[in-house]
DNA sequence: ATTCTTGTTGCATC
DNA sequence: AGATGCAACAAGAA
């Protein structure tokens, strides 16, 4: 499900036990979860610390811990962060628990185990893989120029697909990528090449504008998206399409469910 | 029982 | 070398 706006929806679920310590730590070190992580040194090393910053970048998210503990989380398919205020038993896809001095606990829960979790241990101002992280989609370095300029170098490959590449658009998922291909009138199969500048345009102003969007509908409360937008009629066949009445098609491009309106969106070759 | 899945990665092929 | 496409990962839901 977390996709950019979920994904700062969760981080925020932990922001109440921003400035507490760390009392006890529950995990599952065997899961997939932890895979290349040295989970002996996370749980003794956050262990007393406390939770000093809480940052996303794209579908990432990066927890500081006193100033040199860091821990990463992406949520992956399944993947959810909570906080409960009162004391929690470890329930089965919960795979790592923070408990807290104040007596909440911070929950990494995952049933799938897409998931993953990063950890840190350094002086640095960020950690390796907190660094060189591609311009989020709504800052100023992403611009029209550098997203057509991979448009060009993936030029054979599906837009939709294209779009997915967190390379470049860091945080867009299905459903965003269907929701921006469908307000920009861009048939999801189109060529990333083969786009006139024209479209480019329209296609960059609709990364931004559904981004935005999506983080103040979703983003804080995650409040349901209005029925003019793509979202709330591209979960199951047989769904209309706001803009014209029809039907929407929904098939695999680029390896993943697509959902477009044939009338609005045209394919042309 | 079977098929589906809002994400990413690794590998085969071009 | 770089781009592209697809299977695999795992488990719950429909």
């Amino acid at each position: 499900m977390p996709e950019l706006a979920e994904v700062e929806y969760y981080r925020k679920r932990w922001l109440p036990a921003m400035g507490q310590s760390v009392e006890r730590i529950r995990l599952h070190p065997e899961k997939r979860i932890f895979r290349g992580v040295d989970s002996t040194a996370l749980a003794r090393d956050l262990t007393g610390s406390t939770f000093t910053a809480a940052l996303r970048h794209g579908k990432q998210m990066c927890f500081r811990f006193g100033d040199r503990h860091w821990l990463g989380v992406h949520l992956g398919m399944t993947g959810k962060l909570r906080f409960a205020s009162d004391a929690i038993q470890q329930a089965k896809h919960d795979h790592l628990v923070l408990d807290m001095q104040g007596g909440g606990s911070m929950v990494f829960s995952d049933p799938r185990l897409f998931g993953r979790i990063l950890y840190a241990n350094t002086a640095a101002v960020v950690p390796d893989w907190w660094r060189d992280l591609p311009p989020e989609v709504l800052s100023k370095e992403f611009t029209q120029e550098w997203m057509n300029g991979f448009l060009d170098r993936r030029a054979g490959a599906p837009i939709k697909a294209v779009l997915l590449m967190q390379e470049r658009f860091p945080g867009i998922g299905n459903w965003m990528a269907d929701e921006i291909l469908w307000r920009a009138r861009i048939h999801p199969a189109t060529r990333a090449g083969r786009i006139s500048r024209v479209k480019r345009r329209r296609l960059y102003a609709c990364i931004r504008e559904v981004s935005e969007d999506a983080l103040a509908v979703i983003g804080t409360e995650w409040n349901r998206p209005p029925d003019d937008w793509l979202f709330n009629h591209r979960w199951k066949d047989g769904g209309q399409c706001p803009k014209t009445g029809g039907r929407l098609r929904r098939e695999s491009i680029g390896g993943r469910t697509t959902c477009w309106s044939p009338k609005w969106q045209q394919l042309r070759v």
